[in-house]
DNA sequence: CCCAGTCGTTGAAGCGTTTCGACGATACGC
DNA sequence: GCGTATCGTCGAAACGCTTCAACGACTGGG
């Protein structure tokens, strides 16, 4: 166990030290004979590289940076996916995670690249104006957006969709028959701090509201939690004209308290009124009732998201990535929608 | 933007290379105009030290290995308080934070250690009788365990005191006069897992009801969900005497689907039957309703994880640490166990 | 049969820190 | 005024890896 060197391994095999180094890099043909030797030697020691040493010979950490948010307790129930993914797939391209939270701002990304802590950088709860992007495009190494700021400064983006997923859920609606719509729009927290897809999404759901003839009302900001749930479910049963009313809740968090104000008045979800989340399928599945969503999909963006980054590492030839990549997302019927009255087909 | 080195900043300085590595490290003493020529010179160059040279020179690498459970969709809800304390804690102390996932098992301990990717380790989702736990023992580096495995070998543990959340609960229903209880017990998942604390919670919980003369019946194992939720609460309430009844939901998931059992036919919590919850306090007062808890501490155990891990990482003589540090968890009560009747004060 | 080209391997020079031993200078006790 | 500490600084030797230039041993073309 008292930490064998490559050297031990090289005396071990009867080669040469740099012999060893080709035969884990594989950046020299070696002959199958040696190879194995060195190989046996490797196992007979439990040699491990030093990666400090690695990572000041080689320039090459073998890390990748991983930027979370935290103290936003709003996102911070989805993020678990996404870290997992990431982790997962980094550990699937021979690399580790290291992790930073997004409150270290720029200086973070200083010490990641500075200390040469890492080879690449996934930065997560990206904002519309963001002072870390530029930062981030100055950086020697390659960095991935999780999200679209309006600047990119160069950077590649992947995130979801959520222009599509806004007119997913506004066609849902139209498609079904309703007369109007109401959008439970996002707590304080949330829209101060300007995180990158509130804009979209709620441009998007008025733009495409409008193109299909919907009226739309997008109460903001929401506070979370029970008091404010309640507050705005009340102002939307009353609020409602005699037609179908549908309801857009785009975040998971605030599912749970518009349910049970919804129930605590006896309006049931699909039967007098209608309700599209925006959330993961499993949470739209868990919850009571389980309701229809448009799908959160945290795993394909942080799968492309590490696609895109460990290409960059390694750029090859043929395949090429889009600078802004979006992951669409599904609809899924799950009854909190009122389907069209018989009468109406499908509009248009 | 160019990397410095320590050489570039002596230069500047007009000091030796041996100098400018006193004044970061401050193992030696300087002398303040010197230092301050020192300082200024690192800022004009923004200069960041190389991680991997110094780790390299000064077997110190910085950073904290935290192994981490993902794919256990029970206790993953949970973590991310355990991971934020653990990263803003690591700050603190001028450390970063490497990753690792918990199925990675003993060979990622080996490669943390033996690669000399971290300086100490945190370990997570520790089963009662667990393979890596000797391992972990036999490292180079301090391992800290969040948990109490059977034999912890001699390495530290810290975690909540799941003996004490027993009784403290149990002695609630006890002193509010309750005649019977029930334990919701942990999905198949947790259990064949043998996590660490299952049977710290069950074991206490049975010898302490039978020690308070409270009849008992645990349910085991219980799947999450609505559908196990609404077995096992029929089981309760047709299974149940004519007198006042608890139940115990020893893991935050089981409350949701318990409570909306319990809705569904019209039973009233804090009315009709007790109910108190496993969770954080969180977890327990955003609910619909609020339930009485018994308080899980995630951050009270990582912070002390962590303080101990730094007191491993660096001895001073005066403080000492218990092997088992145990944190102790709170009730809070929130209005869904049934006070005691009139007539009987206390018991005892 | 000779020369150019490959293939497999080596020795040595870094990579950017820390740290050890040494050394001049200043302070102190007597 | 002399030896002895203490203080502040320096030069050089690690630390464990990668990589470059070089070299002998083959191979094949002419």
């Amino acid at each position: 166990m008292a930490a064998f060197t490559s050297k031990d391994v090289a005396r071990i095999a009867g080669v040469s030290q740099s012999t060893v180094s080709y035969v884990m890099t594989g950046k020299r043909t070696i002959s199958e004979r040696t190879r194995q030797r060195v190989l046996a030697a490797m196992e007979q020691l439990t040699y491990e590289p030093h990666a400090g040493a690695r990572a000041l010979a080689g320039r090459r950490t073998q890390v990748v940076g991983l930027v979370v948010p935290f103290d936003s307790g709003s996102a911070a129930t989805g993020l678990l996916p996404f870290i997992e993914t990431i982790a997962s797939s980094a550990r699937a391209n021979d690399h580790e995670v290291l992790l930073v939270t997004v409150d270290e701002g720029s200086a973070g990304l200083r010490r990641l690249a500075g200390r040469a802590l890492c080879d690449a950088i996934i930065m997560m709860d990206i904002r519309e104006r963001d002072e870390r992007v530029p930062v981030a495009a100055s950086l020697p190494i390659p960095v991935v957006l999780v999200g679209v700021p309006d600047d990119a400064a160069g950077l590649y983006c992947v995130d979801l969709d959520f222009e599509a997923a806004a007119r997913i859920a506004v066609d849902e609606l139209v498609d079904t028959g309703h007369d109007e719509a109401f959008v439970i729009g996002y707590p304080a927290a949330v829209t101060d701090r300007r995180i990158n897809f509130v804009g979209r999404f709620l441009r998007s759901v008025r733009r495409h509201a409008q193109m299909r003839g919907l009226p739309l009302t997008v109460f903001e900001p929401v506070e979370v939690g029970r008091a404010g749930a309640t507050d705005v479910v009340e102002h939307i049963l009353a609020r409602r004209g005699p037609g179908r009313t549908g309801v857009l809740v785009p975040y998971s968090a605030g599912m749970g308290p518009v349910l049970h104000a919804l129930r605590a008045r006896e309006v049931v979800p699909g039967r007098d009124i209608s309700l599209i989340g925006l959330s993961t399928d499993r949470q739209a599945d868990e919850s009571e009732p389980p309701y229809t969503n448009v799908s959160e999909e945290p795993r394909d963006v942080s799968r492309r998201a590490m696609e895109t980054l460990f290409w960059l590492l390694d750029p090859r030839p043929g395949v090429g990535h889009p600078p802004v990549d979006l992951v669409a997302p599904r609809l899924t019927r799950r009854g909190t929608v009122m389907p069209a009255p018989a009468s109406a087909g499908r509009s248009i």
